[in-house]
DNA sequence: TACCTTCGTTAGTGTCACGAACGTTTGGGC
DNA sequence: GCCCAAACGTTCGTGACACTAACGAAGGTA
């Protein structure tokens, strides 16, 4: 007589923390495994896109745009700059700062994994409404934009 | 003339999964810092709820109903067991589970977690509206539930 | 000049989800 | 009764990620 398994306790499943939780793996296992089979990495899109729609800037600035570290950003501009992505340069006018700039192959890498990514936004909202999909987003927007540093930090980017 | 910090770009921050990662994180510290607090862990608040909605169980029970690996519900026991909240006793019927109890200390236990747990969300959803919340945890639901192995796996518990 | 900040960079920490492998024990099929 | 596959508790290890500390170099400012 082996007892039923009990499911998880309603109590448990209702937990908003623990929902977000399982949300955002289920949606970095989405994402991550669609890029890493194109070789590529959750950051690289994100500093791509960055460059893309602002414009050249710092590595601090990106880091900014982006919520990357400063202290990640720099293996990842790495990588960026071995797949010809992007050119990184001393900026003349502030000898500590690098001037990081997209360059056409790096638009071609963006327009690619751009299109991965929204894949799997689609896989992951799926089961929603497209309603139901924008009723998400500006809720989780609401959240995040709620809870962050007031002001900017007194110093030290990410 | 420094550039004005740009902000993260629309495209950026319009990405569920971005969002998603991003709220866990926020709730995850919410959660984290209240129960430091108490020199508590989210996981010990999930298996004593696990106990007390469905009985006593063996860890690989627990392991189902809470979501954490058997191999990390060792020492979640362990610390549990330390602070005299369960018993861990062999199964006289199957000697290769333990049965594992909750008792009157981890009773109280768990009302204090609770309440500690409680506070956390609520500041977490303080920016939505009640509606606004049941809504959240709604979608949550159905995201988390749609995306998951569909059958218990064949075998082996997590 | 002196001081404080920012920048890029290296190194390291702590947490978490997850998997491999083990010895033990059990149950089902033959 | 014997065999084999599975489940159990446990140990150890991994890779990803958020995050901090510190340093040398450079700039801004008083």
């Amino acid at each position: 007589m082996s007892s039923t398994p009990e499911p998880t306790p309603a109590r448990l499943r209702a937990i908003p923390s623990r929902l977000l939780a399982g949300a955002a793996i289920v949606a970095d296992r989405l994402v991550g495994e669609r890029l890493a089979a194109e070789g590529a990495h959750k950051w690289h899109f994100a500093v791509l896109v960055a460059l893309a729609e602002a414009g050249a800037a710092s590595q601090a600035e990106l880091s900014r745009r982006t919520g990357i570290y400063r202290s990640d950003m720099v293996a990842v501009l790495n990588e960026l700059a071995d797949g010809g992505c992007i050119r990184r340069e001393p900026d003349p006018a502030d000898r500590r700062r690098n001037v990081i700039t997209l360059n056409p192959t790096g638009r071609r890498r963006l327009e690619r994994l751009d299109a991965l990514i929204a894949d799997a936004q689609r896989e992951l909202l799926a089961p929603l409404t497209p309603g139901q999909q924008d009723s998400l987003v500006r809720l989780l927007t609401v959240l995040t934009e709620h809870h962050r540093p007031p002001h900017p930090r007194p110093h030290d980017a990410r």
